[in-house]
RNA sequence: GGGCCUAUAGCUCAGUUGGUUAGAGCGCACGCCUGAUAAGCGUGAGGUGGUUGGUUCAACUCCAACUAGGCCCA
């Protein structure tokens, strides 16, 4: 007859099958409900803060794998954080403003776009941001990100553009803010500079000219190669590369000097038949030398060395004009060159070029060369095709110009200094980040704050129309502020100038009528006052911030400007640690882009998978270096999902008939194993603990899913359920096994709930632990690790472990010689002459065929005759047989008291006192 | 070209201050079970440690160069 009802199976409706895409938005639609964050954020009131300020991502497409990992990480953190009792409010973020909404917006109005009125196009880049903002917040909600996405912060708001203006208004006030020249891509068609990506390349007809700069004390000359004639009048130095060889050459041309390296191309260039090296020396030996300048003879200029020059072509000596090219500008900087750019915006000499005045700059070039080879200077000239870069709308040559621009000088009152002692005093994890920014920091030039660009925040400087002095006054600033804060930064294009420098005069010439300044404000300069706009402004918050955590290419970013900008203003860095991660990769390690048609849809898959699984994924990468996302990369985490899901099913199925209060077994009553198992949960909770602090998830998901695998599944459960299905339902042991799982289930959903918001929910709605709240995460973890921890018990165990594994393989050689089919069949007999293990023998007794899931354990007094399976150290021999007696129909233990009960002839005597 | 990073089984990762046969999970192969069953258990096969040199009695671990890839500059 079947026992099958006799027994205590498991039973639960908790699913088997997760069916996360029907799950998850449930969970979502529940929380939503019931207001989660605020329900939490009102539990965790008056705890410890824990301040993880959230990196804007920018309002433009939807989100993709990057941001998501980004995201999702972050949540990790303050569920985690959250779980163990902090008070983690998490305020999303969003940059709102800058060139790729308004290139974007611009581009969808076409032939439109070059009359448009400049607040109507501020106007359509909000629509155009708001509706990303949107886009973006659902898709991270879905995710299971939590926060306040009902009022996140956004850089286009009144209030963060006010305090944008009002930390300029701070920089003003401390002397940071200066106006200098600088060059950038410039369209003389279009009138104005461009951004990176407005630049296209195309291949153009260039002159290649090598010129002859005569030394001024001597007859010698230095050659250099250009392609861009029309900046020689704007020549200001040569650059010598610091670590190179130069040659001196007696050539058809006179005595020209020229890089060791390419002393071979300049020959067969410019076809000398003489080419004598009459000397060889370093770079340095040239430094300060001076020259006549090839345009004005009359002016000298000195050699420079400069890191940037190439030996790739030309002469290895660079004509230098700071005003026409970044590298020259940057050189210049260095060497306090003067920046000169004697070009008007639409690309004519001025009249400090008399003999080009007028001249468009490309025509010039024709002019210039007859004028140099009238001078002898020109020693070679011809016309090459080069790539050369052009206007993304008419499709013109670009040039490099000089413009006024708005800076925040680094040096200022020793700045660098104090941000490199800042940097020292942070945190960076990994650590070499810490390296990383502190040589960009040492290295970088001062910040260009300024844009000639129409979607951001108004610079609120005005000039005198009749002097041109500018009015950069705090006053003004903080009183465009207010205005700012209460109207929007469209308000400074919306008023007329005399309307907002009303009362005001020119300090210099006391005139009353001024201009507006036209441009905007980097948006890294949005983003970077974050910490101030956000941290310090609302309520919940508390500056500095605990944590920043972004992927590498922050370092420049975001990272850099917020402490740049802090440190100016406040004295100290936003933020006390950073953790900066890699990026997400293609396949092939290849960045991901639209261009290259590899980008995958976070949406995409979790349409497939559940966001659970790339939750999942997330965490079991090691962050800091980047990562390939393949096709296949979710099947690992959907299997480790499922195991773990299976494991708390199992569980909940066992703890059907069990309630906490009436039927928990105290520990001292326990079963060794159980307490044994819960030790092993102490151990585990102090590594996730400590691995959580360190934000190492990988590992966390590691030993959490050994845990559940190797310490529960095939070891635990598999013992235990002998226990529980066939024991009396009541009996103390059973209890005593049902205590223990209880307690492993309180902990691990807790323990995985970061991680796995949505499972962790489902399966605390199944968990029948007495009193509850609204929702797992509104839970606290117990923080005590140490309520189990056994030392004598961990020991003992560590041997019997070692056992088992040696018995499996003595039972799986008597399977595979087709003596037993399950381990029940079978009989084990043991031999030690181990004192210690003798003792746990005798201790064990009756526990030993329950934990190696046989019908008998023998130990013997003395080994047998035939070929055993050893253990060492703890020395032991492991023989098997089958085991003797008949099956017991309820528990299928082998037992020779099966079938003398005339009662029950086919149970054994167990299973007898459990039935009767 | 410069600064920083990455490179261990098919995949994702461990490997304490250099010291015996380099570990785990997943996957794979084979087998068992059929009372966690679109589950569970067992056993097993997988690694010239990116490459090449060097230091050392001894290097995955230290050093150098190189290769491939990434970020940020240029």
């Amino acid at each position: 007859m079947s026992y099958k009802d006799s027994l205590n199976l498991p039973k639960t409706e908790f699913p088997m099958k997760a069916n996360l895409t029907e799950l998850e938005p449930r969970l979502l639609r529940k929380w939503e409900q019931m207001n989660i964050n605020e329900k939490i954020m009102e539990k965790r009131k008056g705890n410890d803060t824990f301040i993880l300020h959230d990196g804007p991502p920018y309002a433009n497409g939807h989100i993709h794998l990057g941001t998501t990992f980004n995201k999702i990480l972050k949540d990790f953190i303050v569920k985690y954080k959250n779980i163990r009792g902090y008070n983690t409010p998490y305020v999303p973020g969003w940059d709102c403003h800058g060139m790729p909404i308004e290139h974007n917006v611009t581009k969808n109005l076409g032939e439109k776009a070059k009359t448009i009125d400049k607040l109507i196009l501020r106007k359509k880049c909000r629509y155009y941001a708001e509706k990303f903002v949107k886009i973006q917040r659902e898709e991270f909600k879905d995710l299971g990100i939590f926060g306040y996405w009902e009022s996140p912060y956004i850089t286009m708001s009144n209030e963060y553009e006010g305090t944008i203006i009002e930390h300029f208004g701070k920089l003003v006030e401390k002397g940071f803010i200066h106006r200098g020249k600088r060059p950038v891509h410039w369209c003389s068609k279009c009138q104005t500079a461009l951004a990176g990506n407005e630049i296209e390349y195309e291949d153009k007809k260039a002159p290649s000219i090598f010129v002859k700069l005569k030394l001024v004390n001597e007859d010698k000359s230095l050659l250099i190669w250009t392609t861009t004639p029309w900046t020689l009048p704007a020549n200001v130095a040569a650059a010598f590369h610091p670590k190179e060889k130069y040659v001196e050459l007696d050539t058809d041309f006179g005595i020209i000097i020229v890089a060791d390296k390419l002393k071979k191309f300049v020959i067969d260039s410019i076809k000398t038949k003489k080419a004598d090296v009459i000397s060889v020396r370093e770079a340095e030996y040239y430094n300060g030398e001076e020259y006549e300048h090839p345009i004005f003879s009359d002016k000298k200029c000195k050699v420079i060395l400069a890191d940037f020059v190439t030996m790739e072509t030309g002469s290895g000596i660079v004509h230098s004009a700071p005003g026409h090219g970044y590298d020259d500008y940057q050189a210049g900087l260095k060497h306090d060159l003067e920046i000169i750019s004697p070009v008007d915006e639409g690309g004519k000499f001025t009249d400090y070029v008399k003999q080009y005045e007028g001249q468009f700059v490309f025509n010039a070039n024709k002019n210039i060369l007859n004028d140099l080879q009238e001078k002898g200077t020109l020693v070679f000239s011809e016309e090459i095709i080069h790539s050369y870069p052009i206007c993304w709308r008419c499709k013109s040559e670009l040039i490099f110009r000089a413009t006024e621009q708005w800076f925040l000088d680094i040096n200022h009152n020793d700045l660098r200094k104090k941000i490199l002692d800042e940097i020292n005093k942070v945190k960076w994890i990994p650590g070499w980040s810490r390296d990383r920014i502190y040589n960009m920091v040492t290295e970088r030039p001062d910040w260009c704050l300024s844009r000639q660009r129409s979607w951001g925040v108004p610079i609120p400087v005005v000039y005198c129309k009749e002097c041109g002095e500018e009015v950069l006054d705090k006053n003004f600033i903080f009183k465009i502020r207010d205005l700012v804060f209460e109207h929007g930064a469209d308000i400074w294009f919306e008023k007329d100038v005399s309307e907002l420098t009303k009362g005001m005069k020119c300090s210099k010439c006391g005139n009353a009528s001024f201009e507006k300044e036209e441009d905007i404000f980097d948006v890294w300069f949005d983003s970077a006052i974050s910490h101030a706009a956000v941290v310090q402004k609302r309520k919940e918050l508390k500056w500095p911030s605990d944590l920043y955590l972004e992927a590498v290419d922050q370092h420049r970013g975001w990272f850099q400007v917020a402490l740049i900008v802090s440190t100016a203003t406040e004295g100290e860095a936003p933020y006390r640690e950073v953790l900066t991660h890699g990026l997400i990769l293609d396949k092939n390690m290849k960045k991901m882009s639209k261009s290259l048609g590899n980008v995958i849809n976070p949406k995409e898959i979790a349409k497939k998978t559940g966001a659970e699984i790339i939750r999942l994924w997330v965490s079991s990468i090691d962050y800091t270096s980047d990562q390939a996302f393949r096709e296949d990369s979710l099947k690992t985490p959907k299997d480790v999902y499922f195991r773990i899901r299976n494991s708390f099913k199992y569980i909940l199925g066992n703890l059907n008939d069990f309630e906490y209060s009436k039927d928990a077994v105290k520990l001292e009553d326990m079963m060794d194993i159980d307490k044994y198992i819960l030790a092993r949960l102490d151990i585990l909770k102090e590594k996730l603990f400590n691995y959580y602090d360190e934000y190492q998830f990988h590992k966390v998901l590691r030993d959490f899913h050994n845990f559940c695998s190797n310490e529960l599944s095939s070891f635990y459960f598999d013992i235990l359920k002998d226990r529980l299905y066939t024991y009396g339902k009541t009996s103390q042991d059973r209890r005593s096994g049902q205590t223990a799982i209880f307690i492993i289930m309180n902990d691990l959903l807790k323990l995985i709930s970061p991680i796995l918001p949505f499972t962790a929910e489902e399966t605390y709605s199944y968990f029948n632990m007495g009193k509850k709240e609204e929702s797992v995460h509104l839970e606290v973890i117990d923080s005590n690790i140490n309520r189990f921890k056994n030392e004598q018990l961990e020991h003992d165990w560590q041997i019997l472990i070692k056992l088992k594994d040696k018995v499996n393989i003595a039972l799986e050689n008597l399977r595979n010689s087709n003596t037993i089919g399950k381990s029940l069949e079978a009989k084990i007999l043991l031999f030690t002459d181990n004192k210690e293990l003798k003792n746990l023998f005798e201790n064990y007794s009756e526990f030993l065929k329950e934990l190696f899931i046989v019908s008998n354990v023998d130990v013997l007094e003395s080994p047998l005759g035939k070929d055993p399976i050893k253990m060492k150290n703890p020395n032991c021999l492991i023989y098997t047989e089958k085991a003797e007696g008949n099956k017991c129909a309820r528990c299928w233990i082998i037992s020779k008291t099966v079938g003398k009960n005339e009662k029950y002839p086919d149970l054994c005597n167990r299973c007898i006192d459990v039935v009767k």
